[in-house]
DNA sequence: AAACATCTTTCCAGCGCTGTACATTGACGG
DNA sequence: CCGTCAATGTACAGCGCTGGAAAGATGTTT
């Protein structure tokens, strides 16, 4: 069970220690029949490199690390399989740090007491500020996702929440839809993602001459289907009319079908619902969901082609990516007949 | 921007590297005056340890690898929030390895080419065998989840799947049903865990002295919920009759609401339906789902019980942990009035 | 055949940190 | 006042690997 070490593979090769791992390596000046003899020895004794050595010896870590609040958050969970396999593609491995909104964690992840673990870090802020980052910035090539936080140094990959949020609204408006409401906005707490999506929401409603009417912001006490559900059985219990909403997320779209359907009102005959994010559940709700579709998988690319630049040295301003995003249309807001 | 170093420290402190690496440490004996000192340049230069180094020194070092199918299947993404939350609680750090399945990459996971990346593994096999994993087992710590392969010298956690579908079958049983069918066999590739839970199933309706009807171990083509609503569909369509399902897990269950949903058939008035797994999909559904309740939290816990004893050096047999389970009864199939 | 160019291989100094062995200091009992 | 012991601090040899310089081997050109 003894470790194998480069050193032992290149006794029993009689060669050098570096000859050995040009082989590993794959260099290409080697003469056919050492390099053949070499492998014999490595295959013989089961040499594995050891990672931690290569790492200290060339100043790289071949990992980076995914900074996010929740990893069974269905957005985050589909979101770091495309970092995965984005990664696996690059050549990283990926150790992933649930930040669970704390603005703790969030702070550690930036000032981490340690160095030298991972070569960079893609990070989805919900608390930290701009300020905060900038500060804390330890300088290690770091991306940020989302909208939460944009400092001018630091690169960033995000969807254009105004027009996404302006579609979603104007394939209400298209359906006949004109007291549409918003849901997500958390009492005292309006993150920067959910004010842009207000914003485009606004504007599409501007845009087709509906006055906005406070009362259909919905808020809700926490990101959850169940808070979503709370928020819209209190409108309508209020008495507040609307048919058409759209959801700051798919959990909150989740819990407005439920609470319409308990309601007895017909999704989308009677109300037309809009979700965002695409998670795999819209496609599994009764109606399935109609939602924003960021392309996760350009964010995923978008984010390491960034976070490369800076592993190889680019020390400039920040680059803000804007991702492309759709309107993926399923039962709960058909096409416009 | 240049990289401060122990020895910098040191100098700046006027001591040797060992005594700033003891107050790094928090090692007892060190004079208070002096512990101040050095903790003044540590602060002033801005250090933080390389932890490759401190690796390769040690030995050590404090990540552990989880390799799983799918990042954003729902079970496997809470999963992994269990096995992360641990991780942190004991020290660790998580690299997730995405097998999707794959018996090259399950392989990989196991006879990976390099070494000294991780202090131990936890690994949910879905396509090996006991034997391909006792013959390549590396000799890292490792731990396995689920119930495709328990080879004898391996550490395992999982729970009875047996009684657990037993307990379900039961539940169905005590609400009435007496053709209760199961949904999850994939055509020509039974699972281990397919293969308990229908056993379980089995007992169960013997035990109610139900006659077995193979018509009623429904198919599906893959894991999906699309699957599950096709394998539903179709047992509709050709005219099977039954009043309750057991689920593989609740991606299958999703889609037998909905094809249950679709034939007009009313849940749990027509037809009951339990899932399994219990992932927070089930709260959400309409109606919500009844699902068989993996421990999670037992099971990361468990894991790293084993993993660490592993890690500390144990040699032996391999241990073969269950972990607790229970059915969260919800509407889907509520409790016999 | 000398001079040079090109390909192979070896040598060895680190990468930054820690463990061990050893040196120093001061306190204290006899 | 010295020897002893415990508490502190230091020196330095690795941990296993790679990069770059330099040496050696082979081939080419004139």
């Amino acid at each position: 069970m003894a470790r194998v070490r480069l050193i032992d593979v290149a006794e029993l090769a009689g060669v050098s220690m570096k000859t050995v791992s040009n082989v590993v390596h794959n260099y290409p000046h080697v003469a056919p029949a050492l390099r053949e003899k070499v492998q014999a020895a490595i295959d013989q004794l089961g040499y594995r490199p050891n990672l931690t050595a290569r790492r200290l010896a060339t100043g790289k870590t071949g990992m980076i690390a995914l900074a996010i609040p929740e990893i069974d958050h269905p957005y985050f969970s589909e979101l770091s399989r495309h970092i995965a396999e984005e990664a696996t593609r690059r050549g990283y491995r990926v150790i992933i740090e649930q930040t669970l909104s704390d603005p703790v964690v969030e702070r550690a992840v930036l000032s981490d007491r340690e160095a030298g673990l991972v070569d960079g870090v893609i990070f989805h802020p919900v608390r930290m500020e701009s300020l905060d980052i900038a500060k804390l910035d330890p300088g290690t090539p770091l991306v940020l996702l989302g909208e939460a936080a944009m400092p001018v140094m630091t690169d960033h990959v995000m969807i254009d929440n105004v027009s996404a949020a302006l579609d979603a609204t104007r394939h209400l408006v298209a359906r006949g839809c004109r007291r549409i409401a918003f849901l997500g906005v958390i009492a005292a707490d309006i993150t920067g993602s959910t004010n842009q999506r207000l914003l485009g929401y606004q504007q599409g409603l501007l845009e087709a001459g509906v006055p906005l009417d406070p009362e259909l912001v919905f808020t809700a006490s926490e990101f959850t289907a169940e808070a979503g559900l709370r928020s819209v059985a209190e409108a309508i219990e209020r008495g507040v009319r609307f048919d058409g909403v759209v959801c700051r997320d798919d959990r909150f779209a989740i819990g407005a079908l439920k609470a319409l359907h308990d309601s007895g009102r017909s999704v989308p005959a009677d109300v037309s619902v809009v979700g965002w994010d695409n998670t795999f559940l819209a496609a599994y709700t009764s109606p399935t969901l109609t939602s924003v579709a960021p392309q996760k998988t350009a964010i995923a690319a978008a984010a390491f082609d960034l976070l490369e630049e800076r592993i190889a040295g680019y020390r400039g301003v920040g680059r803000h990516m804007i991702v492309g995003h759709s309107l993926e249309v399923r039962e709960s807001a058909p096409l416009a007949p």
